[in-house]
RNA sequence: UGGGGAGUCGCCAAGUUGGUUAAGGCACCGGAUUUUGAUUCCGGCAUUCGAAGGUUCGAAUCCUUCUUCCCCAGCCA
């Protein structure tokens, strides 16, 4: 009971390059004089406002077509920190602006993982929840005056013949037939596919910006796109859609955000987001200073897949049990297998950001989430493997109690009752009838402490006629019981968990493993020949989980889902979610605890 | 081969208006404590910042050249 709790809070002072650029712009006063009218909108509508009380505002915008990952957690601690720390707002917004791979059931799973990771957008003062598609008016206004003032026009190619067109990363491409159609005409033709008269393909909105910009992105970008589809949240309303290139500058910009925090892939996209805006600002659409967008690098995990077609086919093709699998990297999965959202706060903060491609190493992830569950899981008592120990000095039919603490270093967290009595179960790997060498628990002649109970001393062991131990026989020395003046009479070297046979109960475990069994799942390993292409299902461990029947001790019963527990000597483990009973809690295995003495025997 | 980025200890990552011995975390290795081989504690762990030149009293920080890796040619985001 001597450990004192480490302030987990105060572990790392978080300094990056998106804090430093921040601190100068807040130094210099850069986004003070922006209005705020409560909700988002355009210039006009700020203007009147007062000056905005959120010192900074970020945002996290998924696209609701798929459940949010591990790499989605870094931008969510990230985008929301930055507003928790600087006394700013982080939205969440959903960049909803394809309508044929956005769902409703995917908008409340991610409104539910952010809200699990902890963070709000909403209080008494705000609620910045928002759609992408709610802003198609203004959307649409926008890309109307980019066509007045000469900067946009309709392409009538097909998309073949735009491609072709758009030359190459060394050749400049070449303009469209339809590039200088006049404002009339534009207009016109924009007007009439809103109103649905053309198919999908036939005719497209696009900048005109130059064609032979080394920067692709700026080669007249496709803005606005006929689609004839059903919105998950305007329904029929619309038939053409806004490109995410076009539309989320604008959402920004509505939402007043001053900081707009992308992955690295989208760099080549800023001096396009600049452009649109700064001619937004000049025709008095948008306010101004314009957000900023500021890049890093995604999150790369070993032993893990982020790729969202990846993660499908985990899916689709079965080698999981669905998007919550606890074996998955998603906030789903990550939740039933009992990692904690302040686990994740912690690992967010370690791993820091940077524009450096990284690969960070899955014990990074492990020891933040074994940091925090430390100090917060109550233990218990589990054998995963038993063999029954058989205390030959002691009464048969006989019992009696062991108070143990349920956390070693909180006794505010209470005891609880572990009853004792002549035959137990412990780990096989507890008994070893020739010790290799080091071993400090049960052989014959050693004593070891049967933990939160009695010193014992093995005498022998059962076999049967494979010779295979089938029961492990001791004596307890009655004046070691731990709690008691006598208790430190014996040293031991040894601690073993146990539970008593007649007392303990039965409960299904599933002792969960990394889903891959290499590092880098589907890359070239060492040794590989040059030209061999591994598919990353080739890497899959086969042994990622395991399920077995444990025996448990009877104060597991009343587990609440979700409860999390360190079972001694094994490691996290939580009571699933889903397929936990009432008084009959399964149980989900998180994550080992660390273990140097398996660590040097393997070696 | 066009454009945009990045290369600081095994893995992350501070540090970049040039200025004493290059933060910190994870991993690893010792040692102490321990009724979890856990935790906790203490100690160790980059004469060197992708490489080579140069400027300077002084460079991870400035200049030059070279090199490796990542991203971009969706009417996806």
């Amino acid at each position: 009971m001597s450990n004192t709790p480490k302030d987990l809070t105060s572990a790392i002072p978080a300094t990056n390059f998106i804090r430093n650029i921040i601190d100068a712009d807040l130094a210099a006063g850069k986004h003070a004089q922006r209005r705020w009218a409560g909700k988002p909108g355009t210039a006009a509508a700020h203007a009147k406002a007062p000056l905005d009380p959120a010192k900074i505002r970020t945002r996290f915008p998924p696209e609701p077509n798929g459940y949010l990952h591990f790499g989605h957690a870094k931008s969510i601690c990230l985008n929301f920190g930055l507003a928790r720390d600087y006394a700013g707002r982080c939205h969440l917004r959903f960049d909803d602006t394809n309508p044929e791979k956005e769902e409703k059931e995917y908008v409340d799973s991610i409104i539910d993982a952010v809200h699990w990771l902890g963070f709000a957008w909403g209080d008494d003062k705000e609620d910045n929840l928002y759609y992408a598609s709610d802003y198609f008016d203004w959307m649409v206004a926008c890309a109307e005056y980019l066509i007045e003032s000469g900067n946009a026009y309709v392409d009538s190619q097909s998309a073949e013949a735009m491609r072709a067109n758009r030359g190459t990363l060394t050749e400049p491409g070449k303009p469209s037939p339809y590039r200088n159609r006049s404002v009339d005409e534009n207009r016109d033709l924009f007007k009439r596919m809103q109103a649905g008269e053309f198919a999908d393909g036939t005719h497209i909105l696009r900048a005109k910006i130059d064609m032979a910009s080394p920067n692709i992105n700026l080669r007249d970008p496709a803005i606005y796109r006929i689609r004839h589809a059903t919105h998950h949240n305007t329904g029929d309303k619309w038939c053409v859609y806004p490109m995410y290139t076009f539309a989320h500058p604008i959402e920004d910009a509505l939402e007043n955000i001053t900081h707009s925090i992308c992955t690295l892939e989208f760099e080549d996209q800023r001096p396009f987001y600049d452009w649109l805006l700064e001619h937004l600002a000049e025709g008095g659409l948008m306010q101004r200073p314009a957000p900023q967008q500021i890049e890093f690098s995604r999150l790369n995990l070993t032993y893990v897949i982020l790729s969202k077609r990846k993660l499908i086919q985990l899916v689709e093709e079965k080698h999981v049990n669905g998007w919550d699998d606890p074996r998955m990297p998603t906030l789903v999965g990550a939740r039933r297998r009992g990692y904690t959202p302040e686990g994740f706060h912690l690992f967010a903060e370690r791993i820091g950001v940077s524009k450096s491609d990284s690969l960070i190493d899955y014990a990074l992830f492990e020891e933040a989430m074994r940091e925090v569950m430390n100090e917060s899981a109550e233990r218990r008592v589990a054998v995963l493997d038993p063999l029954k120990l058989i205390v030959d000095n002691y009464p048969a039919g006989q019992s009696e109690d062991c108070v143990v603490h349920n956390h070693p270093f909180r006794p505010e967290l209470g005891t609880r009752v572990m009853p004792f009595s002549r035959e137990l179960w412990i780990e096989r790997e507890d008994f070893m009838e020739e010790p290799s060498k080091g071993y400090r628990r049960l052989f014959p002649g050693n004593m070891a402490r049967l933990r939160h109970g009695y010193v014992v001393q093995c005498t022998r062991c059962d076999k049967d006629a494979a010779g295979n131990v089938t029961a492990v026989h001791c004596d307890y020395l009655p004046e070691t019981k731990s709690g008691t003046p006598g208790s430190d009479s014996v040293k031991v070297k040894g601690n073993l968990h146990w539970v008593s046979a007649a007392h303990a109960y039965t409960a299904e475990v599933r002792v969960y493993d990394r889903l891959f069994a290499y590092p880098a799942p589907g890359n070239r390993r060492e040794g590989d020949a040059e030209d061999l292409e591994r598919n990353f299902l080739d890497d899959l461990n086969p042994n990622s989980v395991q399920v077995i029947s444990a025996i448990l001790e009877p104060a597991l019963k009343n587990a609440r889902p979700e409860e999390l527990f360190q079972f001694e000597r094994h490691g996290y483990f939580v009571a699933d979610r889903v397929d936990s009973k009432d008084g009959a809690p399964v149980f989900n295995r998180t994550v080992t605890l660390k273990d140097s003495w398996s660590a040097t025997t393997i070696k």
